[in-house]
DNA sequence: GGCTAAAAATTAACACCGTTAAATAACGGT
DNA sequence: ACCGTTATTTAACGGTGTTAATTTTTAGCC
């Protein structure tokens, strides 16, 4: 059953519901830096200062956002394992950064393109350490895992058969056309091509680069050195 | 024979590098949005409006500092163009953009990792409209072109043999390692390959998914579709 | 040297920002 | 009806990029 939720108590969830949906619609127009914490609250018929007795700071409200959106990250790389083909797992795991990188691009930002102090960046860290390793939880360890699951299928290059370096060979690629396209998708020096084509070209490249088809039927040809 | 030039405007362009000397070893430091015109004046001994005596306004500052690492990019890109395989020029100017990035971590942090408003990109792209399209001035460009001289060679698979889409993939993938390492380059969730053997996989990745080996003596073999 | 006009640099101010302390309004329990 | 807690607002602080007005410095000329 559900616990028992006076009126002021719900009232306040309410309104903690309402400057998060406000606050996620103005920093997804315009970007975090953007968008003021008086133009959230008028948004919603308060002043600044309420959104404060909800979040402490606007980084704070901005990561809220940003948790409730890395959820759905967690949901779309679950989605990947059902592929029985390691390879293909792989080809879905990069295409699902890319679209959560469209599809959230201030959340993207926070979370992989915002410099850090030290500080910070070890308080959030320490924050989330019990999710780290956990392939259930953690991204960066389920991506591993399905390399290392490519490798023990016999489908990656000998150059890249290290789990950690052929990972890391797969997200700088695709982190790189993400960055790209948030930091300077509107330049106009650079005549893009659509983005879906960009997206297919490099996660292809990569694949093509790092993986092998296959191996036949008849295991006593595919040895090797 | 050098042109005159008066004490009082000898002095004027002394002042102007010192801003931009100063401002570049701020915003390299801190980052655009962190640097201040207080602090960038406060640096040289002067106050804030004196800047607004030799640039229009803060973008304007970054900008002409731009401009500059641009230049020396270009330097660099251009040592590259000595090789005789078009390919090996493609593998080379990958790994200069990668070393450009790791000897001028900050330079390059200024040129490709600095988020800009549209309206802001819009007003710095126009500036600089002359060097478009130059490969001697563009590096870009001269991406663009190394990429058709694989294709006119039959170097490049079908699959990329279109230079924009070609150039863009080969771009994305080594801009996303210099990201990544500069922005997560000290997360100690991440077990990081060495920077070397990282470079090195994702260029040969890359290069090995989008091109073909030089085509063999016998033409009559290597036509396709 | 002393005067003048232009250039250079500064101070003061504007409108805005994120944030906070103090003050006020609204509410629940007794 | 009162009290204490909570919710919300107003006013303010120190900061930002930028600009108008003002002061200081400089160059050229008598």
């Amino acid at each position: 059953m559900p616990p028992l939720r006076s009126p002021r108590v719900h009232e306040r969830e309410a309104l903690r519901r309402e400057i998060l949906d406000a606050a996620r619609k103005l920093f997804a127009g315009e970007g975090y830096a953007r968008v003021t914490m008086r133009r959230i609250a008028a948004e919603i018929g308060y002043s600044a200062t309420t959104i404060y007795h909800h979040f402490p700071d606007k980084l704070a409200l901005f990561h809220a956002i940003c948790d409730e959106d890395f959820d759905r990250l967690r949901v779309a790389f679950a989605a990947t394992q059902a592929a029985a083909d390691p390879v293909e797992r792989l080809r879905l795991l990069g295409h699902g950064y890319l679209a959560f990188a469209e599809a959230h691009p201030n959340q993207f930002r926070l979370m992989f393109m915002t410099q850090l102090a030290d500080a910070e960046r070890q308080s959030l860290v320490t924050a989330s350490a019990d999710k780290r390793g956990d392939p259930a939880r953690d991204a960066y360890a389920l991506l591993v895992t399905t390399v290392q699951a490519a490798i023990d299928a016999g489908r990656i290059r000998p150059a890249w058969r290290e789990a950690q370096l052929a990972a890391q060979t797969l997200w700088a690629a695709v982190h790189g056309l993400c960055a790209l396209d948030l930091d300077h998708g509107n330049d106009p020096w650079v005549a893009w091509s659509p983005r879906p084509e960009r997206a297919r070209a490099l996660v292809e490249a990569v694949l093509a680069g790092m993986t092998l088809p296959p191996s036949p039927p008849d295991p006593a040809i595919g040895n090797e050195g």
